[in-house]
RNA sequence: GUCCCCAUCGUCUAGCCCGGCCUAGGACACCGCCCUUUCACGGCGAUAACGCGGGUUCGAAUCCCGCUGGGGACGCCA
């Protein structure tokens, strides 16, 4: 059975990278029909903020993929102790009981790795039993084999191979001083709880990997897979970090900037990943079917912001390709919810609704363009711009447009081509160019020069309106 | 410092593991042209990359070694 897990902390807001790794774990479990786990890592009592877990939430609701099991790891940590002390009764752990340092005194890295405590590690069992006892503080450790010329293996599905000296591993914590699992522990103990068969995560968890491979073998037979997935760096070379490069590495920033998530998830998925096809602009579906491994890169990749843009323009890209292709059904939702959001609701029934939201969504890349450039198609108070006066000053105009508005209004019939054909014989009857009125009525009925063309803005702004604006031209 | 990972156009990438089909392909962005009685879309084209040095080989972007550069881990954070 497979079964992935997305293990979020909530200690500030979803961001792009964290955004991804949950992308590629549900990508893998619809495709290969697993389980896909949300895991809440809320093991840094101090560090959690309820802030932090709603914006994982919305962040992750946004995107729209759905998980199937729920759990909080602050609800597990009897478990995670117990299967700790288990590490510890096989003797592939023991008690430190050298006092918490303080940040002042930090261990300089420059002095070499640190590996352990030999006098810790030494202490019978007995003599640690008394300390403990006696109510002595100590973290426990797991207990690395040295001078054994041991390997630490792990094959993985993307960094294939891996190995590493059991003498170049520190003998990390299990449990802190006050007996809560540290990261490490609490992640393997429920890892192997929640049977999850392939844990696919960021590459900066790599060289952990080797830790939880003990933390497995000394607690079980069973052995996860593995995939790291290439680091999201910024421009200027580093991890993406909400402290250097601020909200720009938020999920948040794309959704505010007018973003519909299938584009979102689309572009992310291309970080680091790709179908060999040559092929970027695709569906989520069609990425669950064409999602491998194999398909993922080793090496990390730049999400190309800026301080003047902190959107990606590959990304603008494919937001605008998402948006004019969609199924209308499931766009207009989000361009109601946009609108509302600029405080515009759209009168008129559904069918008329995306009707318009169709014609003009061809000329639109954000969903905030709806309520910014598209309120003429929704409501009655609009502006005109000065370049929309000018084609409407030109000789003959007005009137071409008063008169056109007098025929269509004898005419139930409303079709592109026949308010072309009646355009095109006013124009005529008048002695003016058709394009005195063309241009004339995208100005009269939008405000604007700019839009869709024009015989398609007729019917996206509707009969009732038109004939109203021309008559009022 | 120690260990791990990585290195193709400005950016995302194909090709690399299994050398020749690579005068290195695609996409975004930028520039030009076409289409278009608007603006976009679209089409066509241009500019643009195998980090460096050694090997191996008839032949290397592809294999090996070294260097350089970048990233990550090294916490009683996750």
């Amino acid at each position: 059975m497979l079964r992935v897990r997305f293990a979020p902390s909530p200690t500030g807001y979803l961001h792009i990278g964290s955004a991804r790794t949950f992308i590629f774990n549900w990508l893998y479990a619809r495709r290969e029909g697993g389980t896909m786990v949300l895991r809440i890592d809320d093991t840094d009592v101090e560090r959690n903020t309820e802030a932090s877990m709603q914006s994982i939430f919305d962040g992750l609701r946004w995107l729209g993929l759905a998980w199937d099991e729920q759990y909080a790891q602050s609800d597990r940590i009897a478990l995670h102790q117990q299967m700790a002390w288990k590490i510890f009764e096989k003797g592939l752990a023991y008690r430190d009981f050298t006092p918490m340092q303080s940040t002042e005194e930090e261990r300089d890295p420059a002095a070499g790795p640190w590996l352990g405590d030999p006098a810790m590690r030494a202490l019978s069992p007995a003599e640690s039993q008394r300390r403990a006892d006696a109510g002595e503080p100590f973290v426990l450790r797991y207990r690395v084999p040295r001078n054994q010329n041991r390997w630490v293996n792990f094959k993985d599905l993307v960094y294939r191979k891996q190995a590493k000296k059991a003498d170049d591993i520190e003998d990390f914590a299990l449990l802190r001083s006050n007996g809560l699992p540290t990261y490490h522990m609490a992640s393997c103990a429920d890892d192997l709880d929640l049977r999850i068969s392939h844990i696919i995560r960021g590459q900066d968890h790599l060289s952990n990997t080797f830790k939880h491979v003990l933390i497995f073998e000394a607690l079980s037979d069973a052995m996860p897979e593995f995939a790291h997935l290439p680091l999201l760096i910024a421009p200027d070379g580093a991890k993406l970090s909400k402290r250097k490069h601020g909200p720009v590495v938020s999920v948040t920033t794309y959704r505010d900037a007018g973003f519909v998530p299938q584009a979102y998830v689309n572009f992310l998925c291309l970080l680091g990943w790709n179908p060999k096809n040559n092929q970027e602009f695709m569906t989520v579906e069609a990425i669950m079917e064409k999602f491998t491994f194999e398909g993922i890169n080793r090496s990390n990749a730049t999400v190309n912001f800026s301080d003047e843009d902190p959107i990606d323009p590959k990304a603008a890209w494919l937001n605008s390709q998402h948006l004019r292709t969609m199924p209308v059904a499931l766009l207009a939702p989000m361009v109601r919810v946009a609108m509302e959001g600029a405080g515009i609701s759209a009168q008129g029934d559904e069918a008329q609704f995306q009707q318009t939201v169709d014609i003009i969504r061809s000329r639109y890349s954000v969903l905030g363009d709806f309520p910014a450039k598209g309120r003429a198609y929704f409501l009655d108070d609009f502006d005109t711009t000065p370049e929309a006066a000018e084609k409407l000053n030109v000789d003959g105009a007005r009137e071409g447009l008063r008169a056109l508005g007098e025929r269509l209004a004898q005419d139930e019939d409303f079709s592109e081509a026949h308010i072309e054909a009646e355009l095109r014989a006013v124009a005529d009857a008048m002695g003016i160019k058709a394009g005195v009125l063309i241009n004339g009525s995208r100005a009269a009925l939008t405000g604007q020069t700019v839009g869709p063309s024009a015989f398609a803005v007729f019917t996206a702004v509707g009969r009732d309106r038109v004939l109203r604006r021309l008559a009022a031209v």
